[in-house]
RNA sequence: GUGAUUGUAGCUCAGUUGGUUAGAGCGUCGGAUUGUGGUUCCGAAUGUCGUGGGUUCGAGUCCCAUCUUUCACCCCA
């Protein structure tokens, strides 16, 4: 008692009713992946910390969980990194697995390791937790779930269409009104190329993506401190200032990005996917928006990202286009495009808003109380024939008072008792309790079958 | 990594400028009621006041450190 157990921070224990909610969840998502021809896979909770280096960043290096190696992990460590407290060098030396920091590395692992035995196009969805070592805080934990779609090995924009698709359609199937921001790697690399500095397109991107959260004079000045001239922060303005309908919007970007080769591609396929869009029965709101640049470093092409309008929790869904990211495992000239939809977060998106569907059967339907031994052994006979009929039903273990018995199936919801005592065996009769009405009656096995069924 | 914030019973929280034996509600357990739950009534148990140090005659209360909670920044689902 004097120390209370508890769990690491930022993660969470869920209980039954939590549970049942998350299920509906990764239910939902999964029918929809599964409507759609994408096959599930797994990979494992830890991967060689050589597939996970380097992939996210600098930060995301940082984020990542490094698990020690197993016995004397000291023994490899350099005394003098040890000494002068050179962490990075250490954990080098004492650490080579990491959990994974998300699903789509992972899975560029596994197209090249078993290349041999997928089928491109590939089509696979993966429902699994992922671990950040950062600050937890609102919406944010350090182990939660991601529900990964991709399609990998096809570069055709249809991809994009159909992930499209299956955003709108869960989100109909939840209830959660959503808009779906799009933009494009290429026209955030054109722009950098039109204002002259391209090798600025992350800072670029990072800066503009605050725009709505900081201001226009925040993020210009944000440019400015990361080095861009004064002439290039004025030749950003008018894009920061586009305004219109998604149509208008790339007219104008078209004639901006007009010089630059990659923007142009860039702008040509956000035409065509606007185009496709426009024919389809999409019924969210979509909407081009350039200020749109998060994104791992490994996008290339579209953008995708999924905000809830009514709750204010960042981003729901995330993903884009990647062209080459299984070429740091050294099979180039795969494209692959996803999705990932935040489980946690839509968790809580569910639970503000209270959208959660109303079927709260509890899980046991029939409790049989207990009289002794005799009368168990009677109630399990029972049992396997309720079972057999799919109808959940269980025991209470224990002769304990009548009144603890029946508080518990009160407590949990159970809608029928079934009481079965000396009198009722003598007459092969079950006295069953409707819990909610309080009526009482006595039954034989068939005909309780028959009611409950 | 930066800046705030929180911590008292299983849970939610009171606790006066520092002053005797730290309280309430809910829950738990027992009884009223040994084959009938939800309501009611009676009774009981439960605390290293996050931890460690300090100031003081005296600390749940003040100071310092540390851990923890929550939130914001960076970054992200």
């Amino acid at each position: 008692m004097s120390s209370k157990p508890s769990i690491p921070k930022g993660t969470r224990d869920f209980l039954p009713d939590e549970m049942a909610k998350r299920n509906y969840i990764f239910d939902t998502i999964k029918k929809v992946y599964a409507l759609y021809g994408f096959k599930q896979i797994e990979t494992p909770a830890m991967e060689n910390l050589s597939t996970l280096m380097g992939k996210y960043g600098e930060e995301g290096d940082k984020l990542l969980f490094k698990i020690l190696n197993s016995g004397n992990f000291l023994d490899n460590a350099d005394e003098d990194d040890l000494k002068t407290k050179n962490s990075v060098k250490v954990i080098s030396k004492i650490s080579e697995k990491g959990l994974r920091y998300d699903l789509t590395v992972p899975f560029a692992r596994f197209v090249v390791q078993y290349r041999d035995q997928i089928k491109f196009p590939f089509r696979r969805f993966q429902i699994q937790p992922v671990w950040r070592a950062d600050r937890p805080q609102k919406g944010r934990y350090r182990e939660f779930y991601q529900c990964d779609a991709d399609i990998v090995g096809s570069d055709s924009l249809l991809n994009e269409l159909e992930l499209l698709q299956i955003i709108d359609e869960v989100f109909t199937k939840f209830g959660i009104n959503v808009c779906i921001k799009l933009n494009n790697r290429k026209v955030l690399a054109g722009i950098a190329e039109v204002i002259g500095a391209p090798e600025k397109i992350v800072d670029i991107t990072v800066a503009i993506d605050k725009i709505d959260k900081v201001g226009l004079d925040n993020v210009n000045a944000e440019l400015a401190a990361k080095g861009l001239s004064v002439d290039s922060v004025n030749r950003i303005q008018p894009i920061l200032a586009l305004k219109g309908d998604n149509a208008s919007k790339i007219n104008d970007l078209r004639k901006i990005l007009n010089s630059s080769e990659i923007g142009s591609k860039g702008v040509e396929e956000l035409e065509t996917l606007f185009n496709m869009l426009s024919e389809s029965s999409i019924r969210c709101e979509i909407e081009l928006d350039l200020t749109l640049a998060r994104g791992l470093n490994y996008y290339t092409g579209t953008i995708i990202e999924v905000k809830s309008k009514d709750v204010q929790i960042g981003s729901i869904t995330g993903g884009g286009r990647y062209d080459n990211l299984t070429g740091v495992f050294g099979m180039d000239g795969v494209s692959g495009v996803g999705i990932s939809f935040g489980a946690d977060r839509i968790y809580d998106v569910l639970n503000q808003l209270d959208l959660y569907p109303k079927s709260e059967t509890a899980s046991t339907q029939v409790i049989f109380l207990n009289f002794g031994a005799k009368e168990a052994l009677y109630s399990l006979k029972c049992m396997k024939a309720l079972r057999a009929a799919d109808i959940a039903c269980e025991i209470y273990p224990d002769s304990v008072k009548f009144k603890k018995q029946m508080g518990y199936a009160d407590e949990c919801g159970i809608p029928y008792v079934a009481i079965i005592g000396e009198t009722e065996i003598a007459d092969n009769l079950i006295s069953l309790k409707n819990m909610k009405s309080g009526e009482q009656e006595k039954l034989s096995i068939e005909a309780l079958i028959a009611k409950l069924v």
